[in-house]
RNA sequence: GGACUCAUAGCUCAGCUGGUUAGAGCGCUACGUUGACAUCGUAGAGGUCGGCGGUUCGACUCCGUCUGAGUCCA
């Protein structure tokens, strides 16, 4: 075995040998408890980025563990088609060739973007072949293949037969660089330094003015009315009068409406009914018209006036400067206002008059907040995220679903020319069901890539057939996702399978902080501040990548990307490989029916026991609580200070020794607790994990299926432990001692130690040789009554104290010096426990275990406090 | 405007349902190539857990409030 790690070499080999054996393939075995998890699907547009790398890990994570616990586990694994996203990606490669999709035609086009799915998909399988995952590919789906485009129809026909689906002219967000509808998600709202403009529009009898403000001056081309409030007393004289829109010289009417808010402006507002909901909403109540002023590029149209053919902002500047001309314009304030922009394009996203598809959600929404308030609802961890999601859910609106591209699934709708019907099928059909005239044509637009995301836990399972495969893996357990897609996602797949499925579609949906740069920031492609996971894992391998990653954050929080962390995980796997290495050097010939840790076992053997044992434990309470970051640590402190730093000093003893018994017993206790360690490192590392432990005495073929450890009662020792605890604080003290005076471990040094009591002395006596080993004495003499030596260096621990006799190294006044230090300490320590053991509110009300632990203290420390005094009057005198 | 998160060692972060001598990694100091590992070992320095108030026998942990940073929603 080499003295480093290579993480490559161990990676080649056991991915194929997983994949190819069948490992990572779910049984649907009736006889096991299902888990299962449905991978969030990544889009088509490109490459995995960091965050992807964390999900995917922590799913992994989760998956290894159970089906290692012998749970029937299913990853399924997918991809998602990515509507708009992917549609800008093929549509910029075009632009490169100077041609754009209209060029091309829609089925052209069509199929230039599922080479581009084909292409990238293949990088995907890549990379999750590269981080090592363990997803089940017999069962791989895609947003737009058959059966889930199968899915999509049923979905979308059952909602509009039930007529939670309706095509209506709305105001919707429009996004003019793309140009198609949002939904309201998909628009952020920012912060923007504009103005606010005041115009006056003069009244048609010619008796003055109503003033009006507004933070687009522009859409005045489309004002149908003026409205104020219906109780504002300043202007109950105007409402039913007419003014003349300038420029236009439209008239409009002064309509009355409780949504004007008094206090804002002049209190009069310009309504706009096709370029702004809440116009459209009073438009609708005062049957104004709705006039459209510009078109879908966001360039004025016709109805413009003398600006057709300008751009929206182009078009601001000009009608500010001839309104102010014209005296309309009178006033122009800074005002901060926020404005949405499309989260896609980042373009000004345009409220717009148009047809379109919507869902109503009340029906939906009604009954997800029924179920997740009746406590059959979807665990969300952290929970706090339970209260956001149920926020948004109660406060929804209709969802609208047409896009106007043409990568998706297209609307299932079909117009006659002759007749004017329209029908909804889950068939193509070629004939109008009304006049049966063969002239028709389908609906151009697409649903929302998100319809079909909704449907992903069921539709990948096969529904709406009543698969096997649904029966047995559904609902799915657990979901992993960021916050950032709670709206977008994990809303819409619960109410939807509750619509579809009746059941919720996961038990739990684990939450995860974005992964951003070393600064903090979010990484971005044009900050160019991304980490790509595979460069990571060609410089440090898949397992420190995954190990830092899983274990670096909190659920819900978000962490940062630092190289050094990466490093450090490295360095574990580095440390957990010579440790095994160690183990193996000195384990030839030794197998599997050889190992016995029933009998002959030593203080140290019985500890790393006892300790393993809490280790698996503790790791198991940990995995199954979503815990990694404390997992990681535990699992980390266990292998690097326990099993290295002191097991296998300790182990060095009798391998290096010729008791052939000991030996025997100190390699069964390593190929135990390594084959243990292994199993609790394999979801973690699974590479790294599965190289080591092929090369351990081992029984069958694969670390992947390996049973999970138990812990075991047997292997409890808290004798072993109290033991091995006095031996190490006598080691670190003889250690630290020699450090404080310069005495390298090479030198010998005379070494006394006096037991407390007879159980203390035992436990020094059966421990000699460890600290024969570690403190390098020269002479050691260990006994209930051993004589302090005048000048020595000393030290207290809880059950003994140890003198070293350092002739003509010791300086009397800072050895005095140094125990005064120790003494202060123990004296504030003393004071502590008394005061807290003195308090009769604690000696009444707090647990018996809890006191006691504090008088064990208490005689602890005075225990020590005494020694320490002692000698130092014994220095002094 | 509403909701939430974060504030703990020089830096990045843990600390689960209140009881620990408050931890880790990196960095820093001193020493060290003893037959797993310098991607290492040994020892050490470094924190009044953002401020104030409250609940409690007991608060880093719970509640209120203020300050600062950030996120989401309107």
């Amino acid at each position: 075995m080499p003295t480093k790690y290579e993480p490559k070499q161990a990676e080649a080999k056991w991915y194929p040998f997983w994949r190819d054996n069948g490992y990572f393939k779910a049984e649907r075995n009736k006889g096991k408890t299902p888990f299962t998890i449905v991978i969030p699907p990544p889009n088509v547009t490109g490459n995995l980025h960091i965050g992807h790398a964390l999900n995917n890990t922590l799913q992994d994570i989760m998956v290894r563990f159970k089906r290692m616990q012998g749970y029937d586990a299913l990853w399924l694994p997918g991809m998602d088609h990515a509507g708009i996203a992917t549609q800008a990606r093929v549509e910029g490669t075009l632009r490169e060739e100077g041609i754009t999709r209209h060029d091309l035609g829609r089925e052209k086009f069509v199929e230039k973007v599922w080479e581009w799915k084909e292409r990238y998909a293949g990088i995907i399988r890549e990379q999750w072949t590269k981080m090592g995952l363990s997803l089940d590919y017999s069962r791989e789906r895609f947003t737009l293949d058959e059966g889930l485009s199968r899915a999509v129809r049923e979905v979308f026909v059952r909602l509009y037969e039930k007529g939670l689906i309706y095509r209506g002219k709305y105001i919707i967000n429009w996004d003019p660089v793309t140009r198609t509808a949002l939904s309201d998600i998909e628009v952020e709202y920012k912060d923007v330094q504009g103005a606010l403009y005041h115009l006056r529009y003069p009244l048609k009898d010619g008796t003055g003015y109503i003033e009006v403000a507004t933070t687009r001056p522009e859409t005045m081309l489309g004002d149908t009315a003026v409205a104020v409030h219906p109780e504002d007393e300043r202007y109950k004289d105007l409402v039913g009068k007419t003014v003349v829109l300038p420029i236009v010289g439209r008239e409009i009417p002064i309509v009355a409406d409780d949504y004007v808010d008094r206090e804002f402006g002049s209190g009069a507002v310009k309504i706009t009914p096709a370029h702004d909901p809440n116009d459209f909403e009073i438009g609708q109540r005062h049957n104004l018209p709705q006039i459209l002023v510009m078109d879908e590029g966001g360039k004025m149209n016709e109805n413009a006036a003398g600006y057709q053919g300008q751009d929206r902002f182009e078009c601001r500047k000009n009608i500010v400067r001839d309104l102010q001309e014209q005296g309309v314009l009178f006033k122009i304030e800074e005002h901060m206002h926020s404005v949405g922009h499309s989260e896609r394009s980042g373009a000004v996203v345009e409220p717009y008059l148009s047809t379109q598809w919507f869902v109503k959600m009340g029906p939906l929404a009604e009954r997800a907040i029924e179920a997740q308030k009746s406590r059959e609802g979807v665990q969300f961890v952290p929970d706090r995220f339970e209260k956001i999601y149920l926020h948004w859910i109660e406060n929804v609106r209709d969802w609208c679903i047409s896009r106007q591209l043409w990568w998706g699934h297209r609307i299932p709708a079909w117009y006659c020319e002759d007749c004017g019907e329209m029908t909804v099928s889950r068939e193509d059909i070629h004939e109008c069901p009304k006049c049966a005239s063969q002239n028709l044509k389908q609906d151009n637009d697409v649903l929302d890539t998100w319809f079909s995301s909704a449907l992903w836990p069921f539709s990948t399972l096969g529904w709406p057939d009543e698969t096997e495969d649904m029966k047995h893996f559904y609902p799915t357990d657990v979901l992993v996702t960021g916050y950032d897609i709670i709206y977008f996602w994990v809303a819409r797949m619960i109410f939807t399978a509750l619509e579809f499925t009746d059941q919720k579609p996961f038990e739990h949906v684990l939450i995860t902080g974005l992964v951003r740069d070393a600064e903090g920031r979010k990484m971005s492609k044009s900050l160019g501040n991304g980490v790509d996971p595979m460069e990571v894992i060609e410089q440090y391998g898949a397992d420190a990548m995954r190990f830092m990653l899983a274990t670096g954050c909190t659920p819900g929080n978000d962490q940062r990307f630092r190289w050094e962390r990466v490093e450090a995980a490295r360095n574990f796997a580095n440390k957990i490989w010579n440790a095994s290495r160690f183990a193996l050097m000195n384990m030839e010939g030794f197998r599997y029916e050889d190992i016995d840790i029933s009998q002959n076992l030593g203080i140290a053997d019985k500890w790393i026991l006892h300790r393993l044992n809490e280790t698996v434990k503790d790791t198991t309470r940990l995995l199954d609580s979503f815990e990694y970051g404390e997992v990681g640590r535990v699992l980390y402190n266990f292998v690097w200070d326990e099993l290295c730093d002191w097991y296998i000093e300790v182990a060095k003893l009798p391998l290096y020794g010729d008791d052939e018994a000991a030996k025997k017993t100190t390699r069964s206790v390593l190929a135990y607790v390594l084959d243990q360690t292994m199993r609790l490192l394999h979801p973690f590392m699974p590479f790294i994990s599965e190289e080591i432990w092929q090369h351990l005495p081992h029984e069958g073929d694969s670390l992947i299926v390996a049973s999970w450890p138990e812990a075991k009662p047997e292997l409890e020792n808290t004798e072993a432990v109290k033991q091995m605890e006095l031996l190490m604080g006598v080691i670190r003290s003889v250690r630290n001692i020699r450090a404080e005076v310069n005495v390298p471990i090479a030198k010998k040094i005379e070494l006394r130690i006096k037991a407390n009591d007879e159980e203390m002395l035992s436990y020094l006596e059966s421990g000699k040789a460890y600290i024969e080993r570690f403190c390098n004495p020269e002479v050691l003499s260990i006994g209930t009554d051993i004589a302090a030596p005048e000048k020595a260096m000393s030290a207290v621990v809880s059950g003994a104290e140890l003198y070293l006799p350092l002739a003509g190294l010791i300086d009397i006044e800072q050895e005095i010096a140094r125990l005064e230090k120790e003494l202060k300490w123990l004296n504030s320590e003393v004071e502590r426990v008394q005061k807290k053991l003195s308090n009769k509110g604690f000696v009444e009300k707090a647990p018996a275990q809890v006191i006691e632990q504090e008088r064990a203290k208490e005689a602890d420390y005075l225990d020590k406090q005494a020694k320490v005094k002692a000698r130092i009057q014994e220095l002094k005198g």
